[in-house]
DNA sequence: ACCATTCTGTGCGGTATACGAACAAATGTC
DNA sequence: GACATTTGTTCGTATACCGCACAGAATGGT
């Protein structure tokens, strides 16, 4: 690709755009100019123009995103016929285990969760379709990871800032791939209270009808009502399941 | 705003963006083009863009989106604290009910969810956050076209494309408007197929401490299961109940 | 009330980008 | 296999945009 082949104008925005994150609902020109380090004038410029086309509203004061940003996410969402396949067996998974139950892909060092069945009993992170977590420490994670030439894991791995969220949460780079390699033979993941205290998971990958790994499940529980070493028994025939009756209708 | 506080580029790319719908998950970029209407050149250079930053992929004849793109989206579903808010009263309410439950806000002619809460019935449209359904036949379209003043509710009606999805949708703008009328009298809209054959609805406005209408509520059935003369009967009260909960919250 | 600080809005010069057209490559048609 | 059509890429030029610097407004601390 040519220098001339980018539209920083373009990159600038969608930067603007991203600025706003979970703290920040409303934000003024210097606020994005700090979090995004462009030139004030070209928050301005950019967040004048979000405000033109519907995307942002503007109080003369404060920017706030407008529900029709939703459209860009949603013309992925829409677009790819994953998250709307895997949403009835998503339900399904959920009621049966009687806990949540998630759908997500890797992007960089993060999972994207796309598809989600929650359950009343309300876990204290909220997750959506589009919300983020890191990817080492998360157990739909640790599949996708997994799914990789362990080359591109141990990259994924650099790349990432291991920090640890709980005492549990495992953070050296050689631990890590050793796990990544026993997940790999078993075909599931465990996680114990490595994202939050009180919060574990059990993850399987799921595939297309070639064999390769598209995607990954999850059913997450509280720690105090499911012991981490009970996840396998209770969860992964129903996760299995699940898995088989995805593959043949993926691509 | 001067006609320089407008960046053409971002805007350019953000249309490029949108093109990407429901039926398109892989488009050229002469496709991309003639969607939105500008140059191949323009389309290529943000295609490009998108590509670099890793928000899309490319093939050397198609582009897809990637799951980078949903941070867009996700910006505003973090940002804004509704969609969190809600959700467990609608996993709530979804389970009481015993069918599908959802929050959603209006964005122009079209309703916007925010927030769903799934049952295990499947139904035929697949909705997530994000997804759009035309205001003037969805059950929480009526409730939020009935909070506005009434010349705004005429205008955008006028705006949309009033289409019979069934033999049974409302598609004069005078009746709508006197259906408005009803609804915003009664406190509720309730939809009898209208959008789908064998689906019908209800819904009520979510306010705010103060009053003003924020989003809406509803609870969604198949009219195989119940008939849309009983939904106020069996639903109005839960509906009622947690618009009660949550008023105090919001805002 | 004062100054210090931070903010928003604007004009300007240099540069990067969009446009249209022309070219090259691929694809389809007979 | 030759022609027609569509698609992707390149190029020169006019112009729109970026970053900077400054003025005025708003905010905050003493």
């Amino acid at each position: 690709m040519r220098e001339t082949d980018f539209v920083s104008g373009f990159a600038r925005g969608l930067k603007v755009i991203e600025a706003f994150g979970e703290a920040q609902p409303r934000l003024t020109i210097a606020e994005v100019s700090k979090v995004t380090n462009l030139d004030r004038a070209t928050v301005r410029r950019s967040l004048l123009t979000l405000s033109e086309l519907g995307y942002a509203d503007y109080d003369g004061k404060f920017f706030t995103l407008t529900p029709k940003i939703l459209r860009l996410g949603h013309a992925y969402l829409s677009a790819t016929p994953l998250p709307a396949l895997v949403q009835p067996y998503l339900d399904q998974l959920s009621e049966k285990a009687g806990q949540s139950a998630s759908a997500s892909v890797l992007d960089g060092t993060e999972v994207v969760y796309v598809a989600r069945a929650s359950q009343r009993r309300v876990i204290s992170i909220n997750l959506m379709p589009g919300s983020r977590l890191p990817a080492y420490c998360a157990s739909m994670g640790r599949v996708l990871l997994a799914a990789l030439p362990e080359a591109e894991a141990r990259e994924i791995l650099k790349r990432t800032e291991l920090k640890a969220n709980t005492p549990h949460t495992k953070t050296d780079p050689e631990e890590l791939v050793g796990e990544l390699r026993r997940v790999r033979e078993q075909g599931y993941a465990v996680i114990d209270q490595e994202l939050e205290l009180g919060l574990c998971s059990i993850a399987v990958p799921l595939m297309n009808a070639r064999g390769q790994v598209v995607a990954a499940l999850n059913v997450g529980a509280p720690a105090a009502h499911v012991a981490a070493s009970e996840l396998a028994e209770r969860y992964l025939p129903l996760l299995k399941e699940t898995q088989g009756a995805l593959r043949p209708l993926i691509q």
